[in-house]
DNA sequence: CCACTTTTTGAAATAAATTGCAGAAAGTTC
DNA sequence: GAACTTTCTGCAATTTATTTCAAAAAGTGG
């Protein structure tokens, strides 16, 4: 909620400039319960009448995913979605899983989202690579998908 | 080495057909030592002669995925790179530090990737979701690039 | 509010990845 | 190996995502 009223200072700190789409693209992923696709978005600002072009929801994306407001969760042959990313609450690195037959996405439990953070801590460590808060997509069958690909169909 | 031996008989008990590109493309990925995007391997086919299209690259690269015999490597935008799987050895997800500046993809340590499975197999648990044998692209900067990026530039 | 610099935007072009479909090839049965 | 069935392939069309570039808007300092 009022997540906007974070972002903003920090935007304007690096010196980007905060726009009217930048505000309502934020706004957008504030308020949604699930998680949004980029023509989602568009079409969501389209029927409020705001005049936007989906080529800015992707950059303005592409900005918020790289300063780690926002998580960025990569389906295959199926647009990315995205979630804000409320740095400074808990594990930075998200894990979704996503079926490769429905194309569901399911947040993982938060205890092993903890630890999935730490071995990723470690990882940081012993590589030497700063590893960027963001979303893990671990693909496979979900629970109904497997029952009805297993008998037949 | 010789990797074509094991999916070749795989790939007939579930009813899909030997042809000439499929034996070529899991050869190329055989013997690369690197990993190896769908254009790549294209052009190699096409420098030895062999009458390929992409299409079928990136239709066979999508067939092995799903059969576990290939792991998809997802780079934002930059194309997706493959390396092989050698199911029945050791874990089956392997985890992939891929630098948003250089796009260099460095592969995480063995001890780690242990860990990293053993997590994976706790979440598949937990949720009853079957999870894939695939690879999980961690984003973030290697080290040349934070230097480069720290000073300036 | 005006003049000025820098960033951002929309529209269109481009690139990357995917799909439909008719012909070709693989596998099967005699 | 001919006849037959099924899967696969190449090509072209399509879809999705990205980039280019000139015009518009944001921020700065009078
Ligand atoms: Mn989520
Ligand atoms: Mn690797
Ligand atoms: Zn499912
Ligand atoms: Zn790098």
């Amino acid at each position: 909620m009022e997540y906007i009223i974070n972002i903003r200072p920090a935007l304007y700190n690096k010196g980007y400039r905060i726009t009217g789409q930048r505000q309502q693209i934020i706004r957008i992923l504030d308020k949604a319960t699930d998680h949004q696709s980029a023509y989602k978005i568009y079409e969501e600002l389209r029927k409020m009448n705001h005049r936007v072009s989906i080529a800015t929801i992707y950059r303005t994306l592409d900005l918020l995913v790289e300063l780690n407001f926002v998580r960025r969760i990569d389906r295959h042959k199926q647009p990315s979605v995205y979630e804000l990313a409320d740095p400074g609450k808990g594990p930075t690195v998200k894990v979704h899983l996503i079926c490769r037959k429905c194309n569901q996405v399911q947040d993982i439990s938060s205890s092993l989202s903890v630890m999935f953070n730490d071995l990723v801590g470690k990882a940081q460590l012993y590589h030497e690579f700063s590893i960027e808060p963001q979303a893990i997509s671990l693909r496979g069958l979900c629970a109904k998908c497997r029952v009805e690909s297993a008998r037949g169909n």
